[in-house]
DNA sequence: CCACAGGTGTGTC
DNA sequence: GACACACCTGTG
């Protein structure tokens, strides 16, 4: 047993870790809030995906969660930053208490941890998402990691799982290949930010000390790649939570709740996760995700 | 056949 | 600057 932040307690045995205390903590909130594309839930319920090149399976009761296939070590340099568990939701949650809607939203989708993903997946993903839904943004993601990626686990029941492929990868491959996994005019966009990760231009070390907006100006300078998408990618990947994409569905939120919305100040240092709550709120009541 | 999906680049005014 | 408009593709 080992003491984390606030209650939360960790415990392993037979590959597996469990988890319990959590709060603030609902698989379901954190995998279908849009944020990831590379998880999905299993019949039995559990959640199975790959990260930093680890297929770990999870499955919650409560405040418990089991994450199988992994090993403590894993967890302290894995996974315990991928779910943000050092972060407090509870106080950012009860500072957004200003505001009715945000409060409502956050009751609703307190469960959502903003993941901390791997930089260039999250690049290549997000410009694979513009104009795109999200069945056939998985379907993309999907393609790109049986066929450039590595193979990191295979199940009992024969499925394999792949890594992402890494951008030299992507660049070997080269545009046509990539058009040809059915991303559409997006391939030349993502070649283009392959090319600048490879060569240097884009630089993820330099870009995780830069501020919120010289980070956004360096990462729109991808052919491609907007301030939407710069926006989802330091959130998702770079844990800067001041972060707030806007995308149609934002645009429909500020517009009912927020006719006079001054700007994304308004919800201070934690705009980003302000904007995960509201989206994740919206959609599902306009019933997007009950597929 | 047409509209639409978690945007962005380009051309026009 | 503030607009339309096109853009690959699958689905309804």
């Amino acid at each position: 047993m080992t003491d984390l932040c606030n209650k939360i307690s960790v415990s392993f045995e037979n590959d597996c870790i469990t988890l319990s205390g959590l709060s603030n903590f609902v698989l379901s909130d954190i995998f279908d809030c849009g944020q990831c594309f590379r998880f999905n839930k299993m019949k039995d319920g559990s959640y199975g995906g790959v990260a930093y090149g680890k297929y770990i399976e999870l499955s919650q009761a409560g405040s418990f969660v089991k994450i199988k296939n992994t090993e403590p070590c894993d967890f302290e340099n894995i996974w315990k930053d991928f779910f943000d568990l050092d972060f407090d939701y509870e106080k950012c949650i009860s500072d957004f208490n200003f505001d009715k809607t945000l409060t409502a939203a956050a009751k609703f989708a307190g469960g959502i941890r903003i993941l901390h993903q791997e930089h260039w997946e999250t690049l290549c993903s997000f410009i694979i998402s513009q104009n795109n839904n999200i069945p056939r943004i998985k379907k993309i993601i999907e393609t790109l990691c049986r066929t450039l990626g590595d193979a990191v686990f295979t199940d009992d029941n024969g499925n394999t799982y792949y890594s992402f492929p890494t951008a030299e990868k992507i660049l070997e491959a080269g545009e046509k290949t990539i058009y040809g996994y059915k991303t559409g005019f997006r391939a030349k966009y993502i070649i283009d930010a392959a090319k600048k990760v490879v060569d240097g231009t884009v630089n993820f070390k330099e870009i995780e000390k830069m501020d919120t907006d010289g980070a956004i100006k360096t990462l729109c300078s991808i052919y491609g790649v907007g301030p939407k998408v710069a926006s989802c990618v330091l959130l998702f990947s770079f844990r800067k939570y001041d972060c707030f994409p806007v995308d149609v569905w934002v645009k429909k939120i500020l517009k009912k709740y927020y006719p006079e919305f001054p700007g994304k100040e308004y919800f201070g240092q934690y705009a980003g996760i302000a904007q995960q709550y509201l989206f994740y709120y919206e959609r599902c009541q306009s019933g997007v995700f009950l597929n």
